[in-house]
RNA sequence: GGCCCCGUAGCGCAGUUGGUUAGCGCGCCGCCCUGUCACGGCGGAGGUCGCCGGUUCGAGCCCGGUCGGGGUCGCCA
């Protein structure tokens, strides 16, 4: 090694030994005569004292911050007064006999110091630089100890770390694929695989009984904050388990990562079913830090005369304090839900003596009035939001209210983690619906999957969820931490009568089957055991245990938005002769 | 794909009602400084106001378009 020592452990105790540290100039005071180094390496931060003398040695004197240097002293404790104690090696210093610049660095991008604030661009373009900084380079170390963390518990319990293709073939199911062009085959192309989905059922068939991996998983998708078109799961899969198999092995692993920030997460988490949570929060990843849950009013306006209110549903959440907000903060709720697709967001105002306010407390009847505050739980000085009209549509919209009351409230306590589980969604919904939200469905029937379809019914609705497939129910489990979905699972279909039952509900012929899954059908032919598994977002994850709000601050190299990577420019042209290479313009034979 | 916000020096930002030479902080360059720790002092350089077009006597500012970035809804089994 170059160095005997890591800048950021020396102590008071090192004093009287000569030392060689290497790094960089973090800071550099000069004082003439005696200049103050900062040295930092990536264990933190030291003291160097270079006299004029050495500085001179070697082109030293031109020192600049972000210099690349070795430094041979001897540590010292710091003269009376001088300690700094806002390091942890504040109580000494190196005295430099010895100072030879490594590599010197060019003027900066940006400056390396938490406290300047940089834009997100410039800190990708030179990612390098950005993760010299103290809270970036943190969020990536602590990514490591989350995989390390996550790959013990796995290891104890016998669990086998195998790696899929990247290379693989494009299924139907889900987001758009990545394609790439095979070379040796004109006109075909692989795909990117969009999960290990269904190579880790293959691996349950090969009886390998207990998978995982961190899986890199590639969509073709549009942008969002919490979105790259490369991102990563903790994907795992089990033979012979049941439900709670797999949920008691999430907490696990949960419970392993969240220890590593300090947190004991009590197990087991609480569980709500699906419906529950569309219920009672509008929405399948409800944030349980705080409360103001939606209220069912369909009943109470059940007689009601104001048009608005006779609706298949009428549903309400409470703002704190709300009645007090400016009519331009009213208004704004209005334009806020039109942006959401609803026609607007019905509103009144309880008065400090109780006396109903805004346009549409007018519209009620007396008996309503004086019920209302009392059914929904608003105090004098609350606003209660209305939604009215289909189920699904009035619940989500309640929900995205909710959030935002919650967050403008400052209802939510940061420090606190809410974990869950959501159990039981619909195994199926009606087509028209999926396509109504823009969802490509896989099959020509009524009905498509919600979550995949290999996802196994439960035993109750095996015997009725083709002839009823609004009602049935799944093995599906989503694990939800402060109103993220952070991990989601299903225990698989193994039976082949079942599996074209499900294809059938969802209008595949077995042609088509033959055609999209018939690697996998074969493979269930043969023997295939009970199975199901969970797959974790682990970018949302390694976020959260971060506390940063973005995916982007623990992916090493992120992608901006469209897809685009600052640093290396890519997505970049090609040329010609890579295009012929490539057969990207090949024509298939049979268009 | 829809909607909203942003684009001014290397970085972060200000820029009034459209009006003289476009400012501030940090960084950068030069000189000085022997106990600083976001050291300090003096001096200096640095601008295609994203791009194209329009309105105007005059545009960083107004209008149209376009490119880039961010957010949000759609989409993401």
């Amino acid at each position: 090694m170059l160095r005997t020592h890591e800048a950021g452990t020396l102590r008071a105790d090192d004093a009287g030994t000569t030392v060689t540290l290497t790094g960089w100039v973090a800071r550099r005071r000069d004082h003439g005569g005696v200049a103050f180094l900062d040295l930092r390496d990536a264990s933190g931060v030291a003291q160097v004292v270079a006299r004029d003398e050495v500085l001179a040695q070697g082109g030293a004197h031109e020192l600049r911050n972000e210099y690349c240097i070795k430094v041979t002293g001897e540590v010292r404790v710091r003269p009376e007064g001088n300690a700094n104690r806002d390091l942890p090696t504040g109580e000494i210093e190196v005295v430099a006999d010895q100072l030879e610049v490594l590599s010197a660095s060019a003027p900066l991008p940006f400056q390396i110091d938490e406290r300047v604030t940089v834009g997100e661009e410039a800190r990708l373009k030179y990612r390098y630089l950005d993760l010299r900084r103290p809270a970036p380079g943190a969020a990536i170390r602590l990514r490591s100890k989350v995989n390390q963390a996550a790959r013990t518990v796995l290891a104890e319990r016998d669990f086998v770390e195998i790696e899929t293709p990247t290379l693989t073939r494009s299924t139907p199911e889900g987001a758009r694929d990545f394609l790439v062009p095979a070379r040796l085959q004109p006109g075909s192309w692989y795909a990117l695989p969009q999960s290990p989905q269904l190579f880790k059922q293959l691996l349950m068939v090969a009886g390998m009984e207990r998978y995982y991996q961190i899986a890199r998983c590639y969509r073709d998708e549009d942008f969002r904050a919490d979105r790259q078109p490369e991102f990563t799961q903790l994907d795992i899969e089990m033979s012979f388990v049941e439900q709670d198999d797999v949920i008691e092995l999430g907490e696990a692993v949960a419970a392993a990562v969240w220890r590593l920030i300090g947190v004991e997460l009590p197990t087991p988490f609480p569980r709500l079913t699906y419906a529950e949570a569309m219920e009672r929060f509008g929405t399948d990843k409800p944030d349980l830090r705080f409360g103001q849950e939606l209220v069912e009013c369909t009943e109470f306006f059940k007689d009601t005369t104001f048009r608005v209110f006779q609706a298949p549903y009428v549903g309400a959440v409470v703002m704190p304090g709300g009645a007090s907000q400016p009519r331009k903060q009213l208004d704004a709720w209005q334009e806020w839900a039109k942006q959401r697709g609803a026609k607007g967001l019905a509103y009144v105002l309880v008065g400090d003596d109780g006396t109903l306010g805004g346009p549409v407390a007018k519209n009620l009847t007396d008996i309503e009035r004086q019920g209302l505050a009392g059914h929904v739980g608003a105090q004098p000085g609350d606003c209660i939001f209305f939604a009215a009209g289909p189920v699904k549509a009035s619940r989500s919209l309640l929900g995205a209210a909710r959030l935002e009351i919650g967050h403008r409230g400052e209802l939510i306590d940061e420090s606190a983690w809410s974990f869950l589980w959501v159990l039981d969604a619909p195994l199926f919904e009606p087509t028209t619906e999926a396509e109504a939200s823009g969802d490509v469905a896989v099959g020509s029937g009524a009905w498509t999957a919600v979550h995949h379809a290999f996802t196994s019914p439960k035993a109750e609705f095996l015997d009725t969820f083709d002839t009823d497939p609004g009602s049935a129910l799944a093995y599906a489990y989503d694990m939800v931490c402060n109103g993220n979905e952070i991990g989601g699972g299903s225990i698989r279909i193994h039976r082949e009568d079942i599996q074209q039952r499900v294809f059938s509900v969802m209008g595949l012929t077995e042609e088509e089957q033959r055609e999209k899954f018939g690697f996998l059908l074969d493979a269930f032919a043969f023997g295939a055991p009970p199975h199901g598994g969970i797959a974790f977002g682990w970018d949302r994850i390694c976020a959260l245990l971060s506390g940063t709000d973005s995916i982007r601050d623990v992916i090493a190299f992120p992608k901006s938005g469209g897809g685009f990577d600052p640093l290396t420019e890519a997505p970049a042209p090609i040329t010609p002769q890579q295009r012929k290479e490539a057969g990207v313009d090949a024509i298939p034979p049979s268009s």
